[in-house]
DNA sequence: GTCTATAGGAGGATAGAC
DNA sequence: GTCTATCCTCCTATAGAC
């Protein structure tokens, strides 16, 4: 991810990476070997330690400390560290995109043979990840200031853009029919602000503490949900409603 | 900013700054000088290369080397690189902050004796910036992008927050006498959902162009801004008419 | 799969000549 | 103010023993 010898570097991947299936096969029903705790604390600490510093403000040292593994084993279970991060952005992005899309389909189911409201489209976007924040999850609380960082890092984009577009597209296109008078350019700029909006919460940076002397919480999010839903809905429908 | 040996690089921060001062008199008359120029090409090269890569992404090597200026000149004006990226900010939050200041006032005159509508507050807010884009200053530009992800790193709220901070209780307060219904907290969580909204647009990743196909692009901040201020006038109004 | 050891270089910062 | 030269720490990645 250095500018420098990144095209050198690219190349050894090139060679490297095709052996990495090699491994014990993940999967496919086996019994679970130490390599798996080993992967798993990895993950874990660099999850939490790319969250709080940035990818380029954590070395694999601090990481494997905090995982408690040597340091070279980074290496043979993930190859390199760019790579890491995305397998650490992979197994959620997973989980959160997958549930994002049945809610949005129990919201269809729901809504019979018209389109679902836009608080319920937008109600099925936020629940999946919002609900695990407030359940205390640490691990999903590391994932969302994770990603809220690559959202904003040009270098990333292009990582973030293959794990989330796809949920991106989906909800765009039921934004869509349910503001049938909004232009397109609307409803992908309104997804923008949509995601803007959600970022300010998961993002968790404790500024509302700070402005708010204590008054609103960052780990609020209930409180946040509540305003977050009708703040975004009420958006959208005036981006459906104007002129043009 | 390493978190290794960063105790004992204040201390000796503490001995070095207070020396700094002794430098040319800033802002007082005088004749410009040759290191002003050096100043000024490493205060650009760095907001750039801080906004492409991030700050820890970034060296000063390659950050003198954009400048085409020596290495250790950063040292002798800056101190280290954590007071460089503090200059890079300040420089220009100061001008915004004033322009923010200034046109809500402007807001407030004509509207007489009751407050500004949201719409009139919320433009106070985004143009100012907004529009030093849309003028195509590449400074501006990567200004935005840069402040667009300290926003969202935990380790540099400190530095934002200081800068900061003071615009955002100014307008927060505009915001609550123009809804006078809606809760405190709610105030509050509508102002970082605003913040959210517009850091997409300021931070401008080239999602917008990949998700829609190149129909919206990052750059337009003109139809940017045309959606931007119906949303978050509507979505603040929302909040202002919530039971509670 | 895990460890030790190390390659090989990039990092921020500075002393001291000019 | 600017430049050369350098200190010393830290980095990612890997080779090879176990």
């Amino acid at each position: 991810m250095k500018t420098k010898n990144a095209v050198a570097r690219k190349a050894v991947q090139a060679v490297k990476l095709p052996s990495l299936p090699q491994r014990p096969l993940r999967g496919a029903r086996r019994e679970s070997r130490r390599g798996d705790s080993t992967r798993l604390s990895i993950l874990n600490a660099a999850e939490r330690c790319f969250a709080q510093n940035g990818f380029d403000g954590v070395s694999l040292r601090t990481i494997t400390e905090v995982a408690g593994v040597d340091l070279a084993l980074v290496n043979y279970h993930f190859g390199s560290k760019d790579n890491l991060l995305r397998e650490v952005i992979a197994r959620r992005a997973k989980v959160v995109h997958e549930d994002r899309v049945r809610a949005l389909e129990m919201a269809r189911h729901e809504a019979d043979a018209s389109s679902p409201s836009i608080e319920a489209i937008v109600t099925a976007f936020l629940e999946p990840l919002l609900r695990r924040l407030s359940n205390g999850d640490a691990g999903w609380h590391h994932y969302s200031r994770l990603i809220s960082q690559l959202d904003v890092l040009p270098k990333f984009t292009g990582l973030t853009g293959d794990v989330l577009d796809p949920t991106a597209l989906h909800f765009i296109n039921a934004l869509r029919l349910a503001l049938p008078k909004a232009s397109p350019q609307s409803i992908y700029w309104g997804y923008m602000f949509l995601i803007g909006s959600m970022v300010q919460v998961i993002s968790a940076t404790g500024r509302i503490e700070r402005l708010s002397r204590g008054l609103c919480r960052s780990g609020d999010i209930e409180g946040a949900l509540h305003r977050l839903i009708p703040f975004i809905s009420a958006g959208l429908r005036a981006l459906g409603r104007q002129a043009e």
